[in-house]
DNA sequence: CGAAACCTTGACAATGTTCAATCACTGTGG
DNA sequence: CCACAGTGATTGAACATTGTCAAGGTTTCG
């Protein structure tokens, strides 16, 4: 665990805050380091603190009672997480690890929440974040409880796609691995693996490892958009 | 349409406000009634009031480009909704219907909007709702990604019947109807119906039109809970 | 009463999971 | 350098779950 200089600044869930708290924000916050692979969260932990991603990849997951992962999200630059527990009880609900190499910025709760109470733009940044985090989850409950495996794997990629300019073809890359990336949209990687080799028999989806070369988007927007409320090109995540 | 007086005051959003705050909402805001069928708000509408469900059931939802609905939420007393037009574009999501008779409170957008920028204990409510929302809503996602839908219903009882003391045997009420409710599972009227047959024949369970007669409580905790991150019973809706 | 909406059931098709086998890729230690 | 173990990915076959379609029963409400 290393720590570095960093600039609070640039991240958006902080920006125009009085110039005093960024001093007492700078003061308790610290940047750290954790290999790929580390648990630095752990389920019923006492929550300590809040945490802003750099850079890298995290997985948060909890357990089931019989052993089973359950993939709460998996975070990358600009996400964060930790939040809830700024007017909940003080118990981690989930675990928390590096899946690639992970440089993050640690806030303790106690700071930020009392920050929270005295900033006003600070607590309407978090009230302005936390509502666009309401509306990501909620398309999420729509697409699993509306589309089958097939169409949310083919909805991924075209989000994927969507963040880019506006072509006919594209070349992306799976952000993490697609064991994950099942668990993530709700399936078996076998049935993910099922759905990636009928993209490429019947829609033109070459999959090389974790690169994707989509050869015609239209088609897959035929295919999945028509049964879905939003419109493309979809720009959650 | 009938305006009727009311008492902001009883809402949790709206305690701890300064007394301007409390003149300024009662000043600006109004209470309706809707029949049982009603559609007051249709997607692309101009977004333009924020609504506290006082007495009744309202169904938000969607429709693909296909023309099938996807119900978003169903709410009833002290939930509220049209928040998240707070810090974005201005255009309605979704439709909402009465689906009991509706006593509801209707707070013009920009009226609020202001107040939250003035008033820090309306924006700390706020955030803190929004928060509890938001885990509302991972639970389900939770539930959606890895339970099936025999599962989903047992699950959808026993947190129906953990509001209620601790029994071996209770008798419920469905809240709203079957059609309704599988939706909102994610599955279909068939699938639901089949899922209460089989919960008949092997879990004590009698089912009568609303009417709920769960015999052992126990044997659905066994069933359901063991797969699950939460733990029995499940305080959350 | 009669129409409409809701609910249930059966037969069948489509979709998804499980389990086992195999392959590819990676990193380790001899 | 190679052998080997470990992880992740893919595939087939059997099975389980869920959706679809059609028919018929029930409830509600004008």
């Amino acid at each position: 665990m290393t720590v570095m200089p960093f600039h609070l600044q640039s991240i958006a869930l902080f920006s125009k805050l009085a110039e005093e708290s960024f001093a007492s924000l700078l003061q308790c916050s610290k940047k750290v380091f954790y290999k790929k692979g580390h648990i630095f969260l752990k389920t019923h932990d006492i929550a300590q603190f809040f945490f802003y991603v750099c850079e890298g990849w995290v997985k948060l997951f909890k357990e089931t009672k019989e052993g089973d992962e359950i993939i709460i999200d998996v975070l990358t630059n600009t996400h964060y997480f930790g939040e809830s527990f700024l007017f909940e009880e003080n118990k981690e609900h989930y675990n928390a690890q590096a899946i690639e190499d992970l440089e993050i910025i640690m806030i303790p709760l106690a700071s930020l929440k009392s920050l929270i109470a005295k900033d006003r733009s600070l607590a309407l940044n978090f009230l302005q974040s936390t509502l666009a985090k309401q509306q990501t989850a909620h398309l999420e409950i729509e697409r699993l409880s509306s589309q089958n495996a097939f169409q949310r794997v083919a909805c991924f990629i075209l989000r994927l796609a969507a963040t880019n300019q506006e072509k006919k073809a594209v070349v992306l890359r799976f952000p993490y691995d697609k064991t994950l990336l099942a668990s993530r949209l709700g399936m078996r990687p076998e049935t993910f693996s099922r759905a990636l080799s009928k993209l490429h028999q019947h829609y033109g989806v070459e999959v090389k490892n974790d690169v994707i070369h989509v050869n015609n988007i239209d088609a897959l927007i035929r295919l999945v958009c028509q049964q879905c409320s939003q419109t493309y090109p979809c720009k959650d995540k």
